[in-house]
RNA sequence: GCUGUUGUAGCUCAGUGGUAGAGCACUCCCUUGGUAAGGGAGAGGUCGUGAGUUCAAUCCUCACCAACAGCACCA
């Protein structure tokens, strides 16, 4: 008698070894049909698996997060086989799961064409109809390694001679088809169903490294069933409608162009966010203790030379000669002998001669140095993108010098202020990472060691989930990075914290402690937001262009109805603005449909409408964003509600 | 940087081996209209750049540049 608990504690007894499927059977016959694989133990095992002994066991469907990722991972390798059938002599390499979907990697000399990917996918639903039976056999890896040399699968291969000697490997056999794998799957072809479709094509480098070989990247989205596929490309496609490029334009917040890419021209009304921005966190770091400076943007080259950066960082770094150009039409403009100067991509080695410039004390201590410092960092072409990567970026940059004993307090005080920020702009998904130790790097392992333990300390106090990132540091410490997602769901860093003992060593900067001996200060390197253009990239994204009044770039319209009004809408737009409004006059021989449609694809919160009524009674009509109704108000009232709301969260 | 795709008016996009078209936006005229596009007229393009093939190239070929997607990178 074998006893087996479902997860609905319920315990059903069963005579003797039983597998998945006919386990499923015993509880109904719907659910042995619906069955993908059989979950023992909090394991995942194909449905074939045989239960010989008491367990948990629960059966996995498709409705269930673990169904899905079979379903997924079948998915991926019904494509492989359908591409291995459509394109002879193309080699499988690694096909996983990822979020809402799969890929598989493919070695192939001809690219594959946008078109072949229904072909593809024809033949994917063929052999789904094939309904293939799919079963698992064990081999020995070297019998493993000798196959797949033969059939001339060179990465698969590779992939088993990276299996430590003597080991087995599980092959899973698809009807004709083989491939190594560690599974689950299903049990045959036919339980996938046809809820999939091949989204876009990509080069990948083999096993992640831009020194090997790039592979031919099919992606693919598979689902249940064919509504929860529809619902998912729908969401895709309104995603696409957020993107910050796109709205950027409707809104006219921005502007780059090939004259300077990777750096932003920002127009009025984007510059307005970046102002209601800058000037909240400004006051945000004010209100934690901190001090605001300004460092130069170009700095002798022996700065970077000493941080570090200079050996690690030059070739994304602007480089400028420090000399006068030749006026001479025909010599060269530069000599190239001149001593190197650079502009800088980080602020650090300036706030560490600030913090050099006479004799400090522990009584200084901490000291929080911000700067919204302008930095400048050679991206490579293929990784900008619109705001969330550029050249030129601002950070919200500070700089904290501490002692050792101060370290915690200032992550805890930090992690607050982040999380406070975060939360006035009303994200709610944020992903903390603990990045740790990279292979290259400077400091000593006691330094690194005290440096993760104390981040980590910080986290575990605070009481914050968070996730390692082994090997992800920065070359000179651990780092806390704050990640959020944009509209189509690529994660972006946007806050981080990086803990450095190195940086005042190279750089020298010392304070004189209570021993009255000479110390080296530990610094803190911080952004709440990131830098700013990112930042307002996600907000952008976040609000679908909709912002909330006190981020808003224009935060009314006064639009009149006959030119009557006009003298009445100059009176209101007025006392608007002197109630601290950001507002517009649409006096336009326009009718008052035009305008308010105009606006409200401008994503204009508030539209005020002024007529002869209006005029007459001294009142405004309100239409608010996203609202079909509107309301007539006295103009006093709508002063007073309107810069009210426009108030910034921290002053309210 | 790598792989692939794309590049035509300010924007979104048609189109052709014989020097280009639509809608919106823009300008002007008519219209003063009560909450998501009133009507009419006009202006606007070296078809990404350079070279080649051709009697003739926006279209074909090559190179370069840029954008987009993914990968790699992200102090």
């Amino acid at each position: 008698m074998i006893n087996l608990k479902l997860p609905d504690g319920s315990v059903r007894e069963v005579e003797g070894p039983i597998d998945g499927l006919a386990f499923a059977g015993s509880i109904a016959k719907s659910l042995a049909k619906k069955a993908l694989a059989i979950k023992i133990d909090g394991k995942v095992k194909d449905l074939s698996t045989v239960i010989d002994h008491d367990a948990i066991v629960e059966v996995v469907t498709a409705q269930t997060d673990d169904g899905l990722e079979i379903l997924r991972h079948d998915c991926a390798h019904v494509m492989a086989e359908a591409v291995q059938e459509l394109f002879p002599g193309t080699q499988v390499t690694i096909g996983p799961v990822i979020e809402n979907g799969f890929y598989y990697d493919f070695a192939r000399d001809e690219p594959f064409k946008a078109e072949d990917l229904e072909k593809i996918e024809a033949k994917m639903r063929e052999i789904v109809d094939r309904n293939e039976p799919i079963t698992r056999e064990v081999w020995s890896r070297d019998e493993a390694i000798a196959y797949f040399k033969k059939i001339g699968e060179d990465y698969k291969a590779e992939l088993i001679e990276s299996i430590p000697a003597g080991e087995e490997v599980s092959v899973y056999r698809q009807g004709e088809w083989l491939d190594l794998c560690r599974g689950p799957h299903l049990p045959s072809t036919g339980k996938l169903g046809k809820a999939f479709k091949l989204t876009k094509l990509a080069g990948a480098y083999w096993r992640g490294d831009s020194r090997n070989e790039m592979l031919q990247r099919i992606y693919g989205t598979a689902w249940a069933n064919d509504n929860d596929l529809k619902a998912y490309l729908t969401m895709v496609e309104e995603a696409e409608r957020r993107d910050h490029r796109k709205i950027a334009r409707e809104m006219d917040l921005f502007h780059l162009q090939e004259e300077a890419q990777g750096s932003v021209f920002w127009h009025p009304k984007g510059w307005r966010i970046w102002q209601a921005l800058e000037q909240y966190v400004r006051r945000r770091i004010d209100e934690a203790g901190y001090v605001e400076v300004r460092t130069p943007q170009l700095l002798d080259s022996k700065f970077w030379e000493q941080s570090g950066h200079w050996g690690k960082y030059r070739e994304n770094m602007f480089v400028v000669p420090d000399e006068v150009p030749s006026t001479d039409e025909d010599a060269p403009v530069l000599s190239g002998k001149a001593k190197l100067m650079a502009i800088k991509p980080m602020n650090c080695p300036a706030h560490v001669q600030i913090f050099k410039q006479g004799v400090k004390s522990y009584r200084d201590l901490p000291l929080r140095m911000a700067e919204f410092g302008c930095c400048h960092r050679n991206e490579p072409h293929g990784a900008l993108h619109g705001l969330m990567r550029v050249r030129q970026m601002t950070q919200d940059d500070a700089h904290i010098f501490c002692t050792e004993d101060q370290i915690k307090g200032e992550t805890e005080a930090f992690v607050t202020l982040l999380e406070s920020v975060y939360d006035d702009m009303g994200f709610t998904d944020l992903k903390v990472r603990l990045a740790l130790r990279p292979e290259q790097r400077v400091g000593s392992d006691e330094s690194w060691d005290k440096a993760e333990k104390a981040l980590e300390e910080a986290l575990n106090d605070l009481g914050r989930e968070f996730t390692l990132a082994p090997g992800e540091g920065a070359f000179y410490g651990p780092k806390l990075e704050f990640h959020l997602k944009d509209a189509i769901g690529r994660s972006w860093q946007l806050g981080t914290l990086q803990l450095d003992f190195n940086l005042p060593e190279r750089l020298d900067a010392s304070y004189i402690g209570e021993d009255g001996g000479k110390h080296r200060p530990v610094m803190l390197h911080r952004a709440v937001l990131g830098s700013l253009e990112r930042f307002i990239g996600i907000l952008i994204e976040h609000y679908e262009g909709k912002f909330p009044l006190w981020l808003a770039p224009v935060q009314a319209v006064v639009a009149t109805i006959t030119s009557e009004a006009d003298e009445y809408a100059e009176k209101v737009a007025a006392e608007l603005r002197a109630a601290g409004l950001r507002v517009e006059m649409d006096l336009r021989n326009e009718k008052i449909n035009y305008k308010v449609r105009e606006h409200s694809v401008g994503k204009v919160p508030a539209i005020l409408v002024a007529g002869k009524r209006e005029a007459e009674e001294n009142t405004i009509s309100v239409r608010r964003l996203g609202s079909q109704q509107q309301q007539t108000m006295s103009l006093a009232d709508v002063v007073k509600s309107l810069a009210e709301e426009a108030t910034p969260p921290d002053l309210r």
